[in-house]
DNA sequence: AAAATAGTGTCTCTGAGACATTATGCA
DNA sequence: TGCATAATGTCTCAGAGACACTATTTT
């Protein structure tokens, strides 16, 4: 029925209703691996995730026990799943403002064995030094950081495969085509810095190329020069400092150069 | 509660549930305004909606009787939201193997005054003619195609402005960054008609500039040339066809040309 | 021949890519 | 001095952009 001409005024009799309706979030942090002093930075994108208990709260055998999942949550009706996606990594890293965006629905018949679930996926990025209190927010359930490469040798809870796939697949396009890079960054960032955040998701030869690098940050219309200001934390030389200008950045695909 | 430990095995008793599951479905079509013989297409990019009844089936005043929305209607148990929309755009057009992708979900609370419900939104791009024949098999309700400068004008039901502009925002940046074009298209085309579907939602000069496209066209790795095949659709002198190469297009903003 | 669209020739200029070289400051 | 990273110089080449011109076919 496409149009919604015959819909009653009664529906709780006729339109079915799902079971629950949760808010799932994988969130990314870029671990800086090699943070020797006058280096540039090498990162490790990974995503958290947690192991499910063996048993609930009434000391009954938990659903898809022992697997690795997704943090998330059931929604609430007086909130948003985005809401709920914030409040929930509030109460986990304690933060607010992190960077939240919705990329997918997974609602397939089947997925959640305890009905019919509707899970609303996000993913956040957060720096590192704010995960690092979450082990003790956390005492019951086992929190891990995980490279891409290891999560998928993990058992994982329901669909969570799918979905952290799908939110590889979002943020590796976000990092690559708009400036969602900054959030990995501090205000001000030198060359090196933002190239080991894209390397973390891309092997782009004019991205891994550091003269190339160095040369094209300065004639991309959303990054400028922070005048006057260097850095030594990544090389005995000062280092130029740059920033993120707010715009939106559309290139097609038709006019850039291959 | 980040995590899902504290989850009992009869969360019927504690997680609250939705009152209903819609999928909503914004379809694009592109009308070609200007065709003569022998001249390049002008086309428009149009968004198809309907008119809510004022009276439901049972004779009852109808939730947001009189305005208008986006096709859609509630998901059912046995489906996913895209198997739902996939179900109610066949019905409509009667034709299946159609372009949809989700691209938004709407669950702010107070969206819908007969309570919770959660509205998975997607895109649809139907070829004109396949909606040649909407009036037929939908004989009450009125249903139209606008243009995406008239339909904010309209009085529009629930918060499908909101959801009409997302999609609009959401297919321009597809057309643009991806191979999407090519829903809007035959098999093989010319640069003429390529760039009329581009112009439907930008104005970006290097894509206006016929000589620049056409040669562009050319050097464009997802387009292949189709050997040894013209048309005169589009002009007197015999033009040639190409075609799109199945192919991820993923261009950096961090390398593109600005 | 006129008209209209498709397509090429040619010129300039920018910037991509590669490679070498210089700059800076710590150990 | 040696070393590592940052930054520039220089050269070549591709292609973007602009404009003029040619090509093809119908009326």
């Amino acid at each position: 029925m496409l149009n919604k001409e015959k819909q009653t005024n009664k529906p709780q009799k006729e339109y079915p209703k799902p079971y629950g309706y949760t808010a799932d979030i994988a969130v990314f942090t870029i671990v800086t691996e090699k943070k020797e002093a006058y280096k540039p930075p090498k990162m490790v994108l990974k995503v958290m995730l947690i192991q499910r208990a063996m048993l609930n709260a009434e000391g009954e055998e938990n659903i898809e026990a022992g697997k690795w999942a997704l943090p998330g949550g059931f929604v609430q009706p007086n909130e948003s799943a985005f809401e709920a996606a914030q409040r929930e990594l509030e109460e986990e890293t304690g933060v607010a403002g992190i960077h939240i965006k919705h990329y997918g629905v997974y609602d397939k018949p089947g997925r959640d064995a305890r009905g019919w679930v509707i899970s609303n996926a996000h993913y956040a990025i957060v720096p590192e030094e704010m995960l690092a209190k979450r082990q003790a927010n956390d005492d019951a359930a086992k929190v891990e950081l995980f490279q891409l490469d290891d999560v998928f040798s993990l058992p994982l809870a329901f669909d969570h495969e799918q979905i952290i796939r799908d939110a590889i697949t979002e943020i590796t396009k976000d990092l690559l085509q708009t400036t969602l890079a900054q959030k990995f960054l501090p205000k001000t960032f030198t060359y090196s810095e933002l190239q080991a955040v894209l390397l973390t998701i891309t092997d782009d030869s004019a991205i891994k190329s550091d003269q190339a690098f160095a040369r094209k940050i300065r004639m991309l219309p959303f990054i400028e020069e922070v005048e006057g200001q260097t850095t030594t934390r990544t090389s005995k030389k000062p280092t130029k400092l740059y920033r993120f200008v707010d715009m939106d950045v559309m290139k097609p695909i038709y006019t850039a150069r291959y």
